[in-house]
DNA sequence: AGTTGTCTTTGCGCTAGCGCAAATAAGCAG
DNA sequence: CTGCTTATTTGCGCTAGCGCAAAGACAACT
């Protein structure tokens, strides 16, 4: 897969960046293309890239000392992962980052972004901005997940999910996603057996359609209702 | 309260900054003085300011829609609060944040902040790296709060103060804490009365001591071992 | 069509931890 | 010293949600 300059303006941190800035940036970085359910880095690792998604879908897992893990996000095409470590200098990555499917990422040198921040304030700035958007998407789920109960939690994910993963289709108003029990279990904080619990009755209730790894949201609107805590 | 340049250099974000760059930052601020109690600001207040802390502490905390809270994080002299909402154009605060005692801190107009942005690269650099700790720790917090125990998380958070507000007393190697069960509670997701049945069992096992609003670790290595989840 | 591996469902038992209520203790003000 | 307020303790009951196990459903491969 080639990646382009055009490509690249569709990455957020990037979208002050100049033509040569970008062309410098591909230069300096390498493709890598990671098969399905293999691993662009794991957590621990020293920090030696900085990763943009050109396709495929990434998620970023972190494992307790016991090896139980949670999902922190999901990366779609064109958003950065392993930002985290790269910008600190000897750091490490504080997540795994597992393909779900065939994935390709252009790896940007950490020693290389580095010297792009000394002398780039955009970067810095857009970073930061970046940076200050997902903490307060990380504050809101700490804070849904020590006050609310594992049903909203679901619901919440599941709106969440919706939004940057879910594809409409036609004829009717239904959203389609495509995530395993265990998938949301790990986004919730729950088990695959309680989210198992919570779809068979939802889909009792009409408001949504399972299949294996696949989810059809029938009633978004009912889903809301659900996060709000009935 | 009088608020110096010598002062100002002690905030990690300012580390950089030049004096020039201080005494602009002073003359564009003023100085609030909150007393015990009283709020600096509320979630989902029109983020006008970015505050530095001079003196007291400043407990930040985010209200679910049901009035439920939790408690993000404690501030400390020379630490800023406030940033999420300021650096973003037009943002409102994602917490609200309320004195344990009575504070003085620095605000800093937005706007003049974003000025400063745009000329002062170091500020951004640095405003970022503070970022990017802030982020490891919600995920870290995030996975203790879906995989951990209760035990260990509370655990856990005694550990944490010990290393921020802990004070060393002179005779004993024991560390004083200034925390009431609920505060506890909050930073852990968890209730007044679980915490408080921990702190007993843990009196009895020698472990700790507490009083009312004070918790004295006198074994810090068996916290860790609980925290370890035993 | 059969085989295999993975995902999902559901029954069942269990317990960590919540939440109320009532008693007690500690600090503070007058 | 006394009364008032706020923090803490503890008993008690309860339930949300975990976790195991066994069975069923799918999808892919041969």
């Amino acid at each position: 897969m080639e990646i382009s300059i055009k490509d690249l303006k569709q990455v957020v941190v990037f979208q002050n960046a100049t033509d040569d800035d970008l062309r410098l940036i591909l230069q300096n970085s390498i493709t890598r293309s990671v098969e399905e359910g293999g691993f662009f880095f794991f957590q621990g690792d020293s920090a030696e890239y900085l990763y943009v998604l050109a396709s495929g879908q990434v998620k970023l897992m972190q494992a307790n000392p016991n090896g139980q893990q949670v999902n922190l996000r999901t990366i779609y095409p064109w958003q950065m992962f392993g930002a985290l470590g790269a910008v600190r200098a000897e750091a490490s990555y504080p997540a795994s980052a597992q393909t779900l499917e065939d994935s390709t990422a252009l790896a940007i040198h950490s020693k290389f972004l580095h010297s792009m921040l000394e002398t780039r304030p955009y970067l810095s700035f857009d970073l930061m901005n970046l940076m200050t958007a997902y903490i307060q998407e990380m504050q809101a789920r700490y804070r849904e997940l020590a006050t609310e109960r594992v049903e909203q939690r679901v619901a919440n994910a599941l709106i969440r999910l919706a939004g940057q993963a879910g594809i409409r289709s036609e004829k009717d108003a239904a959203i389609e996603l495509s995530f395993s029990r265990q998938d949301v279990a790990e986004m919730t904080g729950s088990t695959l057996f309680t989210v198992s619990r919570l779809f068979s009755e939802w889909e009792r209730q009409g408001i949504i359609k399972t299949g294996r790894e696949r989810i059809r949201i029938l009633k978004p609107h009912e889903l809301v209702r659900i996060a709000d805590g009935v």
